[in-house]
DNA sequence: CATGAAACGAACACGGT
DNA sequence: ACCGTGTTCGTTTCATG
């Protein structure tokens, strides 16, 4: 089947209004509606149409609280950089989907170059994290190599 | 000085009933009070408390909304590794607190390594990537080398 | 399509258990 | 500490320009 992941009305029809009610949001996704709309300079009503229209048409994904890796007992945070044996569709597909779901991963980047995948995962201990990569990726078929790298600290851009 | 990153009281007192709020705002940052204390078991004024409590002990450390990166005019997403040329800490400091204002920059990781810094960047065409790497990056004496490594597709995982 | 007013529902502070 | 109640405030809908 083809996949239409072309959807260039996307941004074609962003207003300046909607591109300020997207950044506000993303700094602070629990400002209250009538607080974005002083904000941006439009009435309440009308702010909250242009938010729903923009969850709607998939601009804004979703809210998230930001938890303290630490906080939820795994301090330790590591970029897994994984090498695929084969590199059909289904396969890599496949990996993907499987990889999600496997428990402390934050995000799977499906990347260009020599290495296909790359984890940002979650971990209790130094232990847990080479559990986790023997376990789940090194008993994979599917997967040929693996290379952890901890991460010392993270700190979020601005877009 | 000191510096006291090891806040070990973060997650020493962490209640079943905590974790189970940060699990649902983790998921849905808009999740309102009420519906929260009925997920998690507790009365409304009770989970208000809690969930106060879980941000101003820095559990929670904000709230925001994930949008489309092609919904603001910047379609491609990339993991570009940074090696810089010295290591002392005030020039690695320093580079992260340069790399995190960069405009499109998501997010700064500084890892254990071969490289030191892995950036999650955002831009609106290859060109404008390729600018992006040769002008904030590739003309910092304090870079010796980058490796940019397109992303052709992220998912998000559960934590 | 944006606006204002009116009904609805949630957030917040208090006193009681 | 947790819970129920009342007041305050934000959200949501509808009618209108």
């Amino acid at each position: 089947m083809p996949l239409a992941t072309n959807d260039v009305r996307r941004f074609a029809d962003l207003d300046d209004t909607d591109r300020a009610i997207l950044s506000e949001l993303a700094a602070d996704g629990r400002l209250p509606n009538n607080a974005l709309a002083e904000r941006v300079g439009v009435a309440p009503s009308t702010c909250l149409t242009r938010t729903r229209a923009l969850r709607e048409r998939g601009a804004i994904r979703g809210f998230h609280a930001e938890v303290d890796p630490a906080a939820v007992g795994l301090p330790l945070q590591a970029l897994v950089s994984v090498r695929l044996t084969a590199h059909e569709r289904a396969a890599v597909d496949a990996f993907r989907a499987r990889s999600v779901r496997l428990p402390g991963v934050v995000a799977v980047f499906h990347v260009a170059g020599a290495e296909d995948y790359v984890l940002h995962v979650r971990a209790a201990s130094a232990d847990a994290l080479r559990d986790f990569v023997l376990d789940h990726l090194a008993v994979d078929p599917a997967v040929q190599h693996t290379q952890t790298s901890l991460i010392f600290e993270q700190a979020r851009g601005m877009g």
